[in-house]
DNA sequence: AATGCGTGGTA
DNA sequence: TTACCAAGCAT
């Protein structure tokens, strides 16, 4: 039996068979999940995809829906590039595609956020083509089954195993043969801990029968992670904080934050003079907050929150200076939990810190 | 072609 | 605690 009858077969009786968006299999519910499994596990995609489509049952009402509302779901995912791409396809689907996804992969890419892959997915998935996938899973059993020893972030590899999988392609059954390399990925060809003895390809895996799986796939070079540091200004009146729009590009884009502050000299003395002429605000720097961390891939992020009292009694006033760079709002924060989590979409750590800011843990001693 | 882009799980 | 990386894509 060949590779991909093994993995067929593997798939039929092993298999995941009732994720969400393996119910009701529509192109529209299989093209969210892919986009939101973009580097992003199963675990963690199901509660947002159950939301989404909940709230937007068609692509034509994801199209109509404001980002803000969108962004404000998926708000906690990651990778917000995304959502922007996602409503600009659908948008595209519905003006282009008369509401129905095109069934070439020519066609699929053209969407913002579907590439190679992702386009693949779903023509087998939906439309049961044969067309080749090239994700984490797949990638992870081909540098085992043929001992590809190239580090997978270099073009070659990732050549040589785009070909591969191309050959490795069935005729028929596409969309359970690509189902099957992603839960044989999954499940059995696991990163760590791989699970050879339930393998239905181990007899012919190279890997397997020189005992070296745990040499591939081999680990792509990294540069140094580098540190960025900045002051976040809370700036309080009557339990609200001022949040500003974050740019569409860039860490975070199209979310809401407090403002950011980086002084060349740590005067943080020096913050009210920068809070009266960047926004206008007459604030009273009140304590400092204990720092954050949040790291990304990429770098690892220090941020060391102010907490600033607005002078002045108008909640709604705000210079120019302000919306000249984007939206503003003031956000509600209060220890009443319905109250204090209303729809902005916020990034994870800025999430945490209000939820802590409304919630102060042991409030009589100030220490835990 | 190499880099930027989030978050959470896992060892 | 740290490092790696997951249903990748855009630029």
């Amino acid at each position: 039996m060949n590779f991909a009858q093994a993995i067929i077969q593997w798939q039929q009786q092993y298999g995941r068979q009732d994720l969400p968006w393996q119910l009701q299999r529509t192109p529209y519910r299989v093209w969210l999940s892919e986009v939101m499994l973009q580097q992003t596990q199963v675990a963690t995609v199901i509660p947002y995809f159950v939301r989404f489509t909940e709230r937007f049952s068609t692509v034509a009402e994801l199209a109509a829906a404001q980002l803000d509302d969108l962004l404000t779901l998926w708000s906690g995912l990651g990778y917000y590039a995304r959502c922007r791409h996602l409503q600009r396809a659908a948008q595209m689907v519905v003006s282009e595609f008369n509401g129905e996804f095109p069934a070439t992969a020519t066609a699929l890419q053209r969407l913002p956020g579907v590439g190679r892959s992702t386009a693949a997915a779903i023509l087998s998935l939906a439309f049961g083509h044969s067309a080749a996938i090239l994700d984490g899973n797949v990638r992870r059993i081909l540098c085992r089954y043929f001992a590809i020893s190239g580090a997978v972030n270099h073009a070659a590899t990732q050549q040589q195993l785009w070909q591969l999988a191309e050959d490795l392609l069935p005729p028929q059954q596409g969309d359970i043969y690509t189902q099957g390399v992603m839960d044989l990925g999954a499940l059995i060809c696991r990163r760590h801990t791989p699970l050879c003895s339930r393998c239905p390809l181990q007899s012919h895996c190279l890997a397997h029968t020189t005992d070296t799986v745990a040499a591939y796939p081999q680990a792509a070079t990294r540069k140094e992670r580098p540190q960025r540091h900045c002051y976040l200004l809370l700036i309080e009146q009557n339990q609200h904080y001022l949040l500003l729009q974050r740019p569409p590009s860039g860490i975070w884009g199209g979310l809401w934050s407090p403002p950011e502050w980086s002084p060349d000299l740590k005067q943080i003395t020096a913050v009210e003079i920068w809070c009266q002429q960047k926004l206008g605000l007459n604030c009273t720097l009140q304590r400092q907050l204990p720092p954050i961390t949040h790291d990304f891939t990429h770098f690892r992020l220090h941020l060391e929150p102010l907490l600033l009292q607005l002078k002045g009694g108008d909640l709604h006033h705000v210079k120019s200076t302000i919306k000249e760079n984007g939206a503003t709002l003031w956000y509600k924060c209060a220890p009443d939990s319905t109250a204090a989590s209303p729809a902005v979409a916020l990034p994870t750590p800025i999430k945490r810190l209000f939820a802590a800011l409304a919630n102060p843990p042991n409030s009589a001693t100030g220490e835990s």
